[in-house]
DNA sequence: GTTAACCTTGACGTAGAGGTAAATTATCGA
DNA sequence: TCGATAATTTACCTCTACGTCAAGGTTAAC
């Protein structure tokens, strides 16, 4: 593994890796690199002679930030091609040796990707109001339970002092 | 619409509503409706003679609630299951005229309803936290297209005033 | 040069979350 | 009292997001 029979023309820094390690270091199965692939999620890979794919970091970085959208926020892989794509536009412009591309365009692509991006942001933040929204509720709800936690406890305590067949001890809710 | 025929016996600050209108206002339809009662998730609401669900204003709340967790935060119908029930447990202590259950009974429930409610908190605090992140991160693009978008501006502006056939003004990325 | 470990492309299966249709029954307004 | 809506249940269909074989081809190590 150490070193390479013949150094390949590949950045030492950016080791190339196979799907098994991939879907190791990711958590997710190969089933899902491939599948998310086929969706359109993951740009195809390069490919070894054989076929086998040959996955970047970046491609790592990728499967993180899906998962990430995914079971953290409850995106649809749809939804997250739509932010993927947006991502992409990105790069397309930061490689653009294309002179061909008129400023015009790509101002327009530009315009389009900061409209996805600003979109996206606003939904982030209705979900974060909508989230301490939530937290608010949970922390009153714990608090209720606190309170009547001291009171069983309290009617525990006079209990014992006192045992009665039929539990009368009033809880007040 | 406005007046009954004959006035049922039930409260006027509470007027049951069928399946539909209920579906009408929270915007999921009948089948779901009937999908969550299936599910546990909507508890089965008083019938009319007939058979037709009458629900209350509670169940309109139960079911934003459940969209809330389900389209904004991306919960499993499992899932809100489980924080559903933790609510059915808050309700039952509650409602606790049953003198029988001991006090330490009670207690068990509360405790595990504590620790539920604790653990969803857990959950929405690391939801808030990505979300964050990511907020900022889509913040951080956000400058770098004003950027570029100015800078594309720039050599249009250039650009008619000097017209090229190849635009190699080059923008820097 | 063989073999174990790894990868390939299908193809089918499945759980979750409902949609849709059919046949029947209830309710309500005129 | 009678239709026109609106609801009921039962049953099958769909779409997503993968899981799970199956039948091979590749790589690398020995």
């Amino acid at each position: 593994m150490g070193s390479k029979s013949h150094p390949a023309p590949i950045a030492p820094d950016d080791p190339y890796l196979q799907i098994g390690e991939v879907a190791e270091r990711t958590e997710v199965t190969q089933r899902t690199l491939r599948f998310y692939e086929e969706k359109g999620l993951l740009k195809p890979p390069t490919r070894m002679e054989g076929g086998f794919r040959l996955y970047s970091e970046a491609d790592i970085q990728r499967v993180e930030q899906i998962k990430q959208l995914k079971q953290l926020l409850g995106f649809t892989l749809a939804e997250i091609k739509e932010m993927v794509d947006a991502e992409e536009v990105k790069m397309q412009l930061r490689a653009e040796y294309r002179p061909e591309a008129a400023l015009s365009q790509k101002k327009d692509q530009l315009l389009r990707a900061i409209a996805v991006t600003e979109q996206q942001s606003a939904v982030i933040r209705q979900k974060v109001g909508a989230l301490a929204e939530m937290q608010s509720k949970l922390d009153e709800r714990l608090a209720t339970f606190q309170s009547w936690l001291e009171q069983i406890d309290e009617g525990l305590k006079a209990e014992s002092k006192a045992p009665a067949k039929t539990a009368k001890t009033k809880v007040k809710v």
